[in-house]
DNA sequence: ACTTCATGGCACC
DNA sequence: TGGTGCCCCTGAAG
C-alpha cells in the first residue's frame, strides 16, 4: 500500500494548514507529536508530479502552503491542548470524552463521584410491599434463613501463594472442588484446564486434550466430585476426570466441523440442576440445551431463550428451588425462568440492562437474590426474587469496562456470607499505589454498594477478572492473565506461615520483568519444587518491598471498612 | 522504548 | 439486517 507508507515516513507529526481543517489531522492515527517546542513552524513546499490516490487532497495542498505546527495531540480525541495517558502511574482522562467509570458525560474518571465514594452510584430500593403469595413464601420459608445482624466480613487479603504464568493462555473460570478445600481448578482461552493443590503448592497439572478452544465455564459433578462439566467454544460439552483427566465429550455442536463463523457453535452458559439430573448449557447462538446426567444424552429439542444469533454467557440454578433457572447474555438481559415450562418467550422475568451482562446468579444461601454485572460499569441487584422485578433494587456503579482483550468480569457472592450481601469483584481502572499503577480486587456490600475492602499486591500488576470465593475457608483464588493467586486473611496467615514462606511458583518462560519480580533465576520450571521460598531470599521484589504488601484502606483515604 | 497482535462489542450506514 | 470500521488504563513477544 503506499498509503500506507506515505504514512509511515513521518509518523509523528500532524500536518496543519494555517486554516482549521478538520481533513488535515482526523484521518492521520500515528499523528502523536511529542515535541515540546510550539512554537516551531516550517513552511513545507508541496511536492508536485507525485501520482498519487487521493487526488482531492493534493489539490488542496497545492492552493495553499501547509505549514507543520508541532502541538501535544490527545491520541484520543486528536485535539490539542491536553494529553491523555499515564502520567506515571496515575491516568489522565481525556475530558472531551465521558467518564471512563460511570460513562456520564461532565467530568471525568479523576473527579468522578463514584470513584471518590462508591456508596454514592447507588440507586436506592424503592419501598415495596406486594404481600402476594410469594412473599408469604420468602418471609416463612426463606427469611429465616437470613440472620438478622450482619456478621463480620474477612476478607483475605494477602496473598499467601502463586502459580505465574500456569496457563499457556489468560485464566477464563475457575472453581473450586466442593470437598477437596486445597483443590482449585482453572479453565483458560485456550481450553486448558488446570488442576492445582495450592496446600501442596507445587502438585499442579495441566490437562491440555479437553477442548480446543476457550474453557467457557465449568462445574464440579454434585454426584461424583472427582468430575468435572465444562463447556467450550469448540462446541463441546465435556465431563473429565480429574484424576486422569480423560474425559468424554457430552455433546458436539459442530459435528462437521468448521463451515464458517456464522454455522460455528460455541458454548458458554453452564450449569448442573443435580435435582433434575441434567447439564445445562446454552450456546451463542441464544439457544439452551439440556444433557441427562445419566444417558449422557440430550433431552429434548434446543430452546431459544435469548435473542436470537446472541450469545447466552451465563446460566445459573437456583441452589434452593431446583426450578427457577437464570440465564444472562449478549442481548442485554438476565432472564427467570421456570424450568417446568421451558419454552421460547415464557420467561418469568426479563431483567433489561443497558450493555451486555456478564454474569447473573442468584445469591448462594437463600437463593432469593440477583446480583449481575454488565458491561455499562454496573453492577446490580435485585434483593428479592419475590417482589417486582421491573427494576433492580441496587445500581452500583464498579469499574469493569468490557476489553476484549480481558476475560469478562463476573461479581461473585461470598459462599460464606449469611447475610448475602459481601461480594467479591475485579477492578479494571488502575490505582497509584506508591508510584505504581495496581488494579486491586474488590470487595463490596452490595446491600449499601460500600466497598469494603480493595486488596492489591505490587507483584500483580496485570488485571484480575477472574475471582472466586472459597465455599468453605477464608481464601479468594483469582485469575490474572496466565496466573493463578491464593489469598488468605492477613492474620490467620501470620500466624500459620510467616512472609518468607510464601510459596510462588514460576511455570514456563519467564522474561526479565517476571524474573526481577518473583525472583527467578532459570528460564523454564515446570516442576515448581525449585522455587519454594526462594523469592523472599535474595532478589528484591517490585517496588523494593521486603514482601508482599496489601492495602487494605478504601480509595482515596476515605474509610468505608465495615464494622 | 518502541511496535505488533490477538480479536469482542457496537455504532453506523 | 448485515457488513465494516473503530476502540481510553491489555499483555506478551519481538
Amino acid at each position: 500500500m503506499p498509503a500506507q507508507t506515505r504514512r509511515m515516513s513521518f509518523p509523528k507529526v500532524v500536518i496543519e494548514r494555517d486554516t482549521d481543517s478538520e481533513e488535515s489531522s482526523s484521518d492521520d492515527e500515528g499523528g502523536d507529536i511529542v515535541v515540546e517546542e510550539e512554537e516551531e513552524e516550517e513552511v513545507v513546499e508541496p511536492k508536485y508530479g507525485e501520482v498519487e490516490e487521493e487526488e482531492e487532497e493534493k489539490l488542496a495542498m497545492k492552493k495553499k502552503p501547509i505549514t507543520l505546527s508541532l502541538k501535544k495531540v490527545c491520541k484520543v480525541c486528536k485535539k490539542t491542548g491536553h494529553e491523555a495517558g499515564f502520567k506515571g502511574a496515575t491516568y489522565i482522562d481525556c475530558p472531551m470524552k465521558p467518564c471512563f467509570l460511570c460513562k456520564m458525560p461532565g467530568h471525568t474518571t479523576m473527579t468522578c463521584p463514584h470513584r471518590v465514594a462508591t456508596e454514592f452510584g447507588v440507586v436506592p430500593a424503592p419501598r415495596r410491599n406486594t404481600h402476594n403469595s410469594l412473599d408469604y413464601v420468602f418471609e416463612r420459608q426463606l427469611r429465616p434463613r437470613i440472620p438478622k445482624m450482619k456478621p463480620e466480613f474477612i476478607i483475605p487479603d494477602q496473598v499467601s501463594c502463586a502459580v505465574i504464568r500456569y496457563h499457556s493462555r489468560r485464566v477464563t473460570c475457575l472453581e473450586f472442588h466442593p470437598t477437596n478445600n486445597n483443590i482449585l481448578l482453572s479453565g483458560d482461552k485456550k481450553g486448558q484446564l488446570g488442576v492445582w493443590d495450592f496446600g501442596k503448592v507445587h502438585e499442579k497439572t495441566v490437562y491440555s486434550n479437553i477442548h480446543g478452544c476457550i474453557l467457557n465455564n465449568m462445574k464440579f459433578n454434585p454426584r461424583n466430585d472427582g468430575t468435572v462439566y465444562s463447556g467450550s467454544s469448540d462446541g463441546t460439552a465435556g465431563c473429565t476426570d480429574l484424576e486422569t483427566g480423560l474425559s468424554f465429550s457430552l455433546m458436539n455442536l459442530n459435528p462437521n466441523g468448521w463451515q464458517g463463523p456464522s454455522s460455528w457453535k460455541m458454548l458458554y452458559g453452564l450449569d448442573i440442576n443435580s435435582e433434575k439430573g441434567v447439564v445445562l448449557v446454552a450456546d451463542n447462538f441464544g439457544y439452551l440445551y439440556m444433557i441427562d446426567m445419566r444417558s449422557n444424552n440430550r433431552t429434548g429439542e434446543p430452546i431459544l431463550i435469548h435473542k436470537k444469533g446472541s450469545k447466552v454467557v451465563g446460566l445459573h440454578c437456583n441452589p434452593i428451588q431446583p426450578d427457577l433457572l437464570l440465564s444472562c447474555g449478549n442481548d442485554h438481559f438476565a432472564r427467570l425462568w421456570d424450568m417446568r415450562r421451558m419454552e421460547t418467550g415464557s420467561s418469568l422475568y426479563d431483567l433489561a440492562h443497558k450493555r451486555v451482562v456478564n454474569s447473573a446468579y442468584f445469591s448462594p444461601v437463600s437463593g432469593s437474590k440477583i446480583l449481575t454485572t454488565a458491561q455499562d460499569n454496573r453492577l446490580r441487584v435485585w434483593d428479592s426474587i419475590f417482589g417486582t422485578l421491573d427494576t433492580p433494587s441496587r445500581e452500583i456503579v464498579h469499574s469493569h469496562d468490557f476489553n476484549r482483550h480481558l476475560t469478562p468480569f463476573r461479581a461473585e457472592w461470598d459462599p460464606k456470607d449469611p447475610s448475602e450481601s459481601l461480594v467479591v469483584v475485579g477492578r479494571y481502572i488502575s490505582e497509584n499505589y506508591n508510584g505504581a499503577a495496581l488494579h486491586p480486587i474488590d470487595f463490596i456490600d452490595i446491600t449499601t454498594g460500600q466497598l469494603v475492602a480493595e486488596i492489591m499486591d505490587p507483584n500483580i500488576t496485570t488485571i484480575s477478572p477472574v475471582n472466586k470465593l472459597h465455599p468453605h475457608d477464608d481464601v479468594l483464588a483469582s485469575g490474572s492473565s496466565r496466573s493463578l493467586f491464593i489469598w488468605t486473611p492477613k492474620e490467620k496467615s501470620e500466624v500459620q506461615k510467616p512472609a518468607d514462606e510464601k510459596k510462588i511458583i514460576l511455570c514456563g518462560k519467564a522474561d526479565k520483568k517476571t524474573k526481577k519480580k518473583f525472583g527467578d533465576d532459570s528460564d523454564s520450571d515446570d516442576d515448581g519444587f525449585s522455587k519454594k521460598g526462594k523469592q523472599s531470599k535474595s532478589k528484591k521484589p517490585y517496588l523494593g518491598s521486603p514482601q508482599l504488601v496489601i492495602k487494605q484502606e478504601s480509595y482515596k483515604s476515605k474509610s468505608s471498612k465495615k464494622h
